[in-house]
DNA sequence: GCACGCTCGTCAGGTACCTGTCAATATCGC
DNA sequence: GCGATATTGACAGGTACCTGACGAGCGTGC
């Protein structure tokens, strides 16, 4: 049978790999519901924070200020967000999930949390700890920004 | 401190997250010797693959044919590659490294190398068996193509 | 007050991918 | 041998990102 992982020498391919996988699986359980996986993840977080910017969703899902603005243009589109102009601050725009986007996020999230157990079956709990320790190692070797400015705590996807 | 990966929903973005960061510290670590990220990993398999051709590279690092073939352009007009034609497939041709490509493969690996030996840093030798395998089951999530064909065995990065 | 620096959303333009397609060639079934 | 199918490298065209810049607005320091 034709072993494919092979990338002995760098661990970097390999963590690319299992992202390009994990995309394309959930990205198949996904567009059942007619999300993609950019827009889930903007769903998720907007759902654990209301009230978000566009600069803030930016940031969380670690994609550029223009590229976040047309996904969310996308869900605004299809009626799952909405944008109402911030009390205080006149240039930026609280996001909102609506009632449809808060069901299509309900709908969609545990067909993704199924795919994603399925995948991590036969881990331990502690092994799965160790995957995340590291993950979230790697995922920090860059993160030297530190502005957490005013709000309160805003996690990265 | 702003404590960043709170991604405790889904470890696809934590992965997501974790290859963003790592391609960012190995590309820093890669231009320094004039390098993507695609074109040290094209180098790294035809190096241990002499004589691949464009479809072999762009199924060993997963991205398309077209997208393989214009990051292999690059690398032949600097002079790191060179396309000859296959002997028996007149179709296909074969891409080698030249001594300059060797040469710069051989300044860049030890770059990337030491970049991911601290990334892992502090991680037991099997902590990190653990997360091989954990990477490894995921990448292997969507490979069901099967198809080593008539080669031999082509791993994928 | 007011100049300075920063952030907001947005526009323009570029880049790096992808899919779809094509003729030429290889391979397999018969 | 010979047709059906698949594969290779290349050609378009589209998409999804990014960077760079802009005016508008916010915050701080003087």
């Amino acid at each position: 049978m034709g072993a494919v992982t092979d990338d002995k020498e760098c661990s970097t391919f390999l963590v690319r790999h299992a992202w390009l996988s994990m995309r394309g699986v959930v990205a198949e359980a996904l567009d059942q519901h007619g999300l993609s996986v950019a827009q889930f993840a903007s769903l998720l977080i907007l759902d654990n924070h209301p009230g978000m910017s566009v600069a803030d969703v930016a940031r969380a899902v670690s994609t550029a200020r223009q590229s976040a603005n047309e996904m969310l243009g996308g869900l605004e589109r299809a009626g799952l967000i909405e944008r109402r102009p911030h009390p205080q601050d006149r240039r930026s725009q609280q996001i909102f999930l609506t009632d449809r986007g808060r069901a299509r996020l309900g709908a969609a999230r545990p067909a993704v949390r199924a795919v994603e157990d399925r995948l991590s079956e036969g881990f331990t709990a502690g092994e799965l700890a160790v995957v995340n320790a590291w993950l979230s190692r790697m995922a920090a070797a860059t993160s030297v920004d530190g502005t957490s400015v005013g709000r309160e705590e805003i996690p990265t996807i």
